[in-house]
DNA sequence: ACACTCCAGTTACCGCAAGTAACAGCTTAG
DNA sequence: CTAAGCTGTTACTTGCGGTAACTGGAGTGT
């Protein structure tokens, strides 16, 4: 009896819940990430404490929002990862899927990584700082896991994989953050370049002659 | 006449200057990067408008506090980056650098990567964001300058080199950042397992056969 | 039918930090 | 002696995160 009052209630909770993280959603990609509080009860077409009481504060409301589209770019690069091909692939594959996303919706990227960027001076905009950090580590641990799955690294292989893992997701965050910013190149170039980088391709190199200076 | 006023005019507000980002320093390593204008203010044993005409606003003091320690870290970078050795010592010694840098003023690194970790919830800290990616695009930048300047990478190395400066970079700072929080390892032991990273370790390691699940 | 309890929702407020205006003393030039 | 031009102050505004306390309506027990 009671059980299926609060099982509806739990459900009409959640349903708010999704209503209010699409608000806010719509109003950080709108707005930028220095969206206040206020900004999204307003979009969600209610006050402020609703929004506390479902989220607990701020911090809670950028997990939540985070979550959301951290979750949907792991299961992406998941797939990629995950698939029966030729390990280099398979890494260009998970490359391609990455830049593909952060192409596709600069704006959630940018909220992701970068939330304090879109806001007038002043605004202090999210604490990202506390999540953007999780959202890398995640990828860096999903791939440390499937590198020590996949790969076969000799002794010491768990600590090797997670070093790999966490520089690996570094090196392509980096890369297309910079990217993403300047679009120096096309984003094939961009996978090739990177995947050659990790094929050793700068141990094989040889040392340049002659350089300016010498 | 005028001129050697100003320039005594300049001088002594250079000092200030110097002065007063020490004392900011002071703050933001002793309270975290949530440290309030009026907090560095009081260290500094002045009050916030005097800030204000230094600085313009917060973010040009966090501006001007960052390209100190940026200056300071690539300095060091560079010397390694340039040494007369092998390259894949001269990797290693970088990374090491880095890492040691990183590792010995922890305070310092988290203010100018992670600046909203140490205040209190709701307390926004210094727009960090702004900030910090210009970090990581100078020593990328740098990077990419010295690959392309030491490196035979054959056509097209101009890109390549940036986007390997870029990408290494960033496995740097990712590697880095998660080895800071959890140690799992010795700095040497990341060193060498970064370098082996570039080096083509992942390239050239065989399948691991009978993993779980098949 | 009536009181009682929930609970979404509101208004109105607090605290606090960024940033600014306006004023006060000191030093130096004319 | 006065007029700039400093450095420094106090006292304020604005705007955000977060909260307390009230309001109105939907279901429930008697």
């Amino acid at each position: 009896m009671d059980t299926t009052q609060r099982t509806d209630q739990q459900r009409s909770a959640d349903r708010r819940r999704r209503e209010l993280l699409e608000a806010a959603d719509r109003v950080v990609l709108r707005d930028g990430p220095g969206a206040s509080m206020n900004a999204i009860a307003a979009e969600a077409g209610i006050t402020k404490p609703i929004l506390y009481r479902h989220f607990g504060d701020k911090g809670g409301l950028y997990a939540a929002l985070a979550k959301r589209h951290t979750d949907a770019l792991l299961e992406a690069l998941r797939a990629a990862l995950d698939a029966p091909a030729e390990r280099r692939e398979r890494v260009e594959s998970t490359l391609d899927t990455y830049l593909a996303a952060i192409e596709a919706r600069p704006q959630v990227y940018r909220f992701l990584m970068h939330p304090a960027e879109g806001g007038q001076p002043g605004d202090p905009g999210f604490d990202v700082g506390k999540y953007s950090a999780p959202v890398l580590r995640r990828m860096g641990e999903e791939l440390a896991e499937v590198i020590e799955e996949r790969v076969d690294l000799g002794p010491g292989s768990q600590q090797l994989a997670r070093v790999w893992g966490h520089g690996i997701v570094g090196m392509m965050h980096a890369a297309g953050d910079w990217w993403l910013g300047e679009r120096p190149c096309s984003r094939a170039e961009l996978v090739r370049s990177l995947a050659d980088l990790l094929w050793g391709r700068l141990a094989a190199a040889g040392d340049r002659v002659g350089g300016p200076g010498f």
